[in-house]
RNA sequence: GGGGCUGUAGCUCAGCGGCAGAGCGUCUGGCGUAAUGACCCAGAAGGCCGGAGGUUCGAUCCCUCCCGACCCCA
């Protein structure tokens, strides 16, 4: 016996099937900054439209979590696909890097400003721990196969970026848009200082809770509002009852707050002093007047908060009247329905008393103690307070009850000691007074969002939310450099001018020039009357000012840019400030686009939790499956959701990664010794089957390319890989296998197969580039024919244009699936066991022949059946109907197996010379080869 | 507690008024070595479309309520 296997062309690449991207990919990075791959994409797109995304900065603080690469790796494939779309599109990451998170890291080590280093080396000492959290975090971004421009990234630290900063916020000055005011902050008495949320915890706490009357003012207005006839309530008293736990901040009270859509009653009561009414929430009516120890007389009237915004009532002990006001911070948890509200003594009573504007006034001084000449209370702490003023209270027969409660309330992390709310001078963002509000809400109109929905939300966002109090009273941030008269308050009336000064000495030594600058300095015997503002600016003013910032010195980098992505928590945050910060400036909005991606949460839908055990490691997934399969996990998700991940998501991605690289690796296989330069088949000259490859994959690529523009990467992923799987692995590959072993190297029939393979690869490695962006530039090197550099470089692969097929491939299809459930049949029946055992007979009504017939004998390969014929005209009755006017019938053939291409062929045998042989394989092996013109 | 959003097969996702779909995975089978650190092909099983009401001739789809997840705020 002959062996013919050398006369068959088995596929041949370098190309492994196995990916080893955990060993591969390492080595791959380390060749990138030598090349510089991202200056080389830089210069291939030069002069093209740009397409700018802004990186969102994360907080330099801790390694990368899933989240960060799930943002980051987004981010890439937009920029690479935009880039293979013909577009300029630049890449800066950047970095946040002050704030309280690292001051509270560098506190850990060194203590607080002040200790054991001077505020000075504790701000080095944050630069210095920004800077190793910046390598850190970098050298993960990288790894994920992240491309930009990691040699240059921003800081917020930087000092031009600091500098910036201060000049822009000269800018908003200059707008018009600064006030300064006061606002409640977590105050330590131990401390006598402000906390920030992160440095309070919640612990049980007793404190007194006392129910007071406000008693109405005028009982005419509270009749009309409540829809009782003029004169029906009489003169017997009215009071809206309120629960506290704070006597003590009664002094500050500036409004009873309601809930508009409750609804409340007016009941009589008889108490020890005699009859009286009370307005309470209907709900807590029983419970409240059970507290009392009342009884119900009456139920008079029944009616929504709503009715009585602006009813006056009579403070319980003060000689002055406060309104009611409505706030969706009221509850029915406790109390009744009515809220003593104290501006200067919480943030909520502090935000709706801006929304009413309520006076913010704070009698507590920085030790606790009221403040000299507070009525009734002056000099006293805040805790010795709380007996006189319930004393009071019941004096003036306004106290309804009095108990211990016991509650969570806040405490200094530190001192462990109970802290109060106390309003302290700040400087805010207006939100009318320059139409920053309006101006926001204009513009997020313009603003394409992506999911639709994320309009709606900043949109809720930026309506109720209260001016925008940037200052802070910490060590690591940009200064706010001011100087404010020490008597008026008012600022210096060179402020603009010495603004940009400061700015001048920021951008030569970081904010630290500021600190340590003397106010003489700048402002010479006015020093005298000014003080030197110490307070650092709120860093979201940091990050929302990047576009500013990083813009002034980048020029690719121009505002409005086309894309802000991050997650979905970002509406309140990076969205929200940049589009503050960019009305205050410009009154426009920052951005054209803005697309959020969810959270990562686990196969069951929860939240990634150290107590769950859920927690999937980034750096964890790269060591063992690779960058590329986060990455294509990444891809695969619909990210505007929460996106699961967990191992056994990651391992059907992994194995969707392989099946993918597996197709890749047989065409690269099949095209050895093809060169796209001299071998190919012009168009009109293909085989059939191959033009329609072509035609398919153009068809594809099409949704592909809408769907790169789309940001719909998880139909993207869908796509290609069905395509590898149906129409390449069950159809198209699976058909070719027997054109490219069998007929000569380079014949036409296989050339053509090769044509269409090449165009195939071409078109798919860039497909993949943005989202298997290690395996897509392995596969580059292994391509045939002179390319350029990096798949990165390029635009989407320009497939040749076929002309329109005269076959009727879904016909045929259909015919090839109807034949493949039938040897399905037979081979149950242990008739046959591979196809090429079997012949097929077809039968079909003269309307519909000569569509099924047009590949004439060609039709076995596309069957891929050792004989297949088709006949016009009525089927026999053994034959199976598979759709209108056609029936077939398969059956084992008895012919001999040729030993080379392994079909069953009536010829093997007859052929002197090669007696094992079929017609065809004669030719292939000793003359030109079989000609094919259709499958 | 409020606002936003979400729930379709074990997994990832389509469908979004007219007979519940794809791929993976699973199971079963096939063929070889002609995609071999395995690959390829075929067949089958798998769903009260989160639950309950309503609108409609007809609801996975529209409306209401409930339950659960997630984000933001309190």
């Amino acid at each position: 016996m002959v062996d013919y296997k050398h006369t068959i062309n088995l596929p041949q690449t370098g190309f492994s099937m196995k990916a080893d991207l955990a060993q591969r990919e390492p080595k791959m990075l380390a060749d990138w900054p030598a090349r510089d791959l991202y200056g080389k994409v830089r210069a291939a797109s030069r002069g093209r439209p740009r397409f700018v995304l802004h990186d969102g900065p994360p907080y330099a603080n801790g390694a990368i979590h899933i989240g960060h690469a799930v943002n980051k790796i987004l981010k890439d494939i937009i920029v690479k696909a935009r880039s293979l779309d013909g577009f300029d599109a630049p890449y800066i990451p950047g970095w946040d890097c002050h704030g309280l998170p690292i001051e509270h890291a560098v506190e850990k080590k060194h203590g607080k400003p002040g200790q054991k280093l001077d505020a000075n080396a504790f701000r080095a000492a944050c630069r210095a721990f920004a800077r190793e959290q910046v390598d850190l975090q970098r050298a993960d971004f990288k790894r994920l196969g992240v491309l930009g421009d990691w040699d240059n990234p921003y800081l917020t630290m930087n000092a031009a970026y600091e500098a910036e900063q201060i000049r822009a916020f000269g800018r908003i000055v200059h707008n018009g848009h600064l006030y300064r005011g006061a606002k409640p902050v977590h105050w330590c008495l131990d401390c006598r200082s402000a906390l920030a949320e992160a440095e309070v915890e919640y612990e049980e706490h007793t404190s007194p809770a006392i129910d007071v009357e406000f008693r109405v003012v005028d009982l005419r207005d509270l009749e009309r509002r409540i829809g009782q006839p003029a004169g029906g309530l009489g003169d017997v008293p009215v009071s809206i009852a309120i629960w506290t736990t704070t006597p003590w901040t009664l002094p500050a009270n500036e409004a009873v707050a309601l809930r508009a859509a409750f609804r409340y009653a007016l009941v009589e009561v008889e108490t020890s002093t005699g009859r009286e009414r009370l307005i309470l929430a209907s709900e807590l009516c029983d419970a409240s007047l059970a507290r009392y120890g009342l009884r119900a007389l009456e139920r008079l009237a029944e009616f929504d908060g709503v009715a009585l915004e602006r009813l006056e009532l009579a403070h319980p002990f003060l000689p002055k009247r406060v309104p009611v006001i409505l706030g969706d911070h009221v509850t029915l948890e406790a109390g009744t329905g009515a809220v003593h509200t104290a501006p200067a003594h919480g943030q909520e009573d502090f935000a709706v008393g801006q929304r009413y504007g309520l006076p913010v006034v704070n009698p507590v001084g920085p030790d606790g103690r009221f403040l000299p000449g507070t009525p009734l209370v002056g000099g006293q702490r805040c805790n010795e307070a709380n007996a006189v003023i319930v004393q009071t209270i019941a004096e003036a027969k306004r106290l309804l009850q009095h108990t211990p409660y016991q509650h969570s309330y806040p405490h200094c992390w530190r001192h462990k000691t109970p802290v109060i709310f106390r309003a302290t001078p700040q400087w805010f963002i207006s939100m009318e007074q320059r139409n920053l509000r309006a101006h926001a809400l204009r513009d997020i109109r313009t603003v394409k969002w992506t999911p639709a929905w994320g309009e709606q939300r900043i949109t809720g966002m930026i309506e109720n939310r209260p001016d925008w109090c940037i200052s802070r009273q910490r060590t690591w941030g940009v200064p706010i450099p001011l100087f404010v008269h020490k008597e008026t308050g008012a600022l210096h009336p060179d402020t603009l001018a010495l603004i940009d000064k400061a700015a001048d000495r920021v951008a030569q030594g970081g904010i630290e020039a500021w600190f340590a600058l003397e106010p003489a300095e700048l402002i010479g015997a006015d020093a005298a009357h000014y003080d030197k503002v110490t307070d650092v600016m709120d860093v979201w003013a940091d990050s929302g000012l990047s576009f500013e910032c990083v813009g002034a010195q980048r020029p690719e980098i121009e505002a409005p840019v086309d894309l802000y992505l991050e997650g979905s928590d970002q509406h309140r945050g990076w969205f929200h400030s940049s589009l503050l910060m960019s009305e205050a400036l410009h009154a426009r909005a920052p951005y054209k686009g803005v697309l959020t991606h969810g959270f990562t949460v686990d196969e069951k839908g929860r939240k990634m939790s150290k107590s769950l055990g859920n927690v999937v490691l980034p750096q964890k997934v790269m060591a063992t499956l690779g960058a590329d399969v986060l990455r294509l996990w990444v891809a695969s998700t619909d990210y505007a959701n929460e996106i699961g991940v967990s191992d056994e998501i990651l391992k059907r991605t992994a194995d969707s990664y392989r099946r993918m690289r597996n197709t890749v690796r047989f065409l690269l296989g099949n095209l050895h010794g093809f060169d796209p330069a001299s071998d190919q088949v012009a168009p009109a000259d293909l085989v059939a089957l191959d033009a329609w490859a072509i035609a398919r994959t153009r068809e594809l690529q099409a949704e592909i390319i809408a769907a790169y523009r789309d940001y719909a990467f998880h139909l993207i992923y869908q796509k290609v890989h069905n395509f590898c799987i149906v129409d390449l692995g069950g159809l198209y590959l699976d058909v070719l296998k027997d054109r490219l072993y069998t007929t000569p190297a380079k014949s036409h029939a296989r050339r053509s197969a090769q044509t269409a393979m090449f165009h195939i690869v071409e078109a798919m490695v860039r497909w993949l580039a943005p989202i298997l962006s290690f395996t897509a530039e392995e596969i580059w090197q292994y391509l045939p024919g002179r390319r350029g550099e990096s798949v990165q470089c390029e635009v989407w692969h320009a497939l040749p244009e076929v002309p329109a097929s005269a076959i009727d491939w879904p016909a045929l299809l259909a015919l090839r699936a109807a034949v493949t459930r039938e040897l399905e049949k037979l081979r149950d029946t242990g008739a046959i066991g591979a196809p090429l055992e079997a012949q097929v007979d077809v039968w079909c009504a003269p309307t519909g022949y000569p569509r099924l017939a047009a590949l004439g004998d060609e039709l076995r390969f596309l069957l891929i059946t050792s004989a297949a014929r088709i006949h016009e005209g009525a089927p026999p009755p053994d034959s199976v109907p598979v759709a209108e006017g056609v029936a077939i019938r398969v059956a084992p053939t008895k012919a001999t197996k040729c030993v080379r291409c392994w079909h069953r062929l009536e010829d093997v045998g007859l052929h002197a010379g090669h007696p094992e042989l079929c017609g065809r394989c004669v030719t292939n092996v000793t003359g030109a080869g079989e000609t094919r013109r259709y499958a």
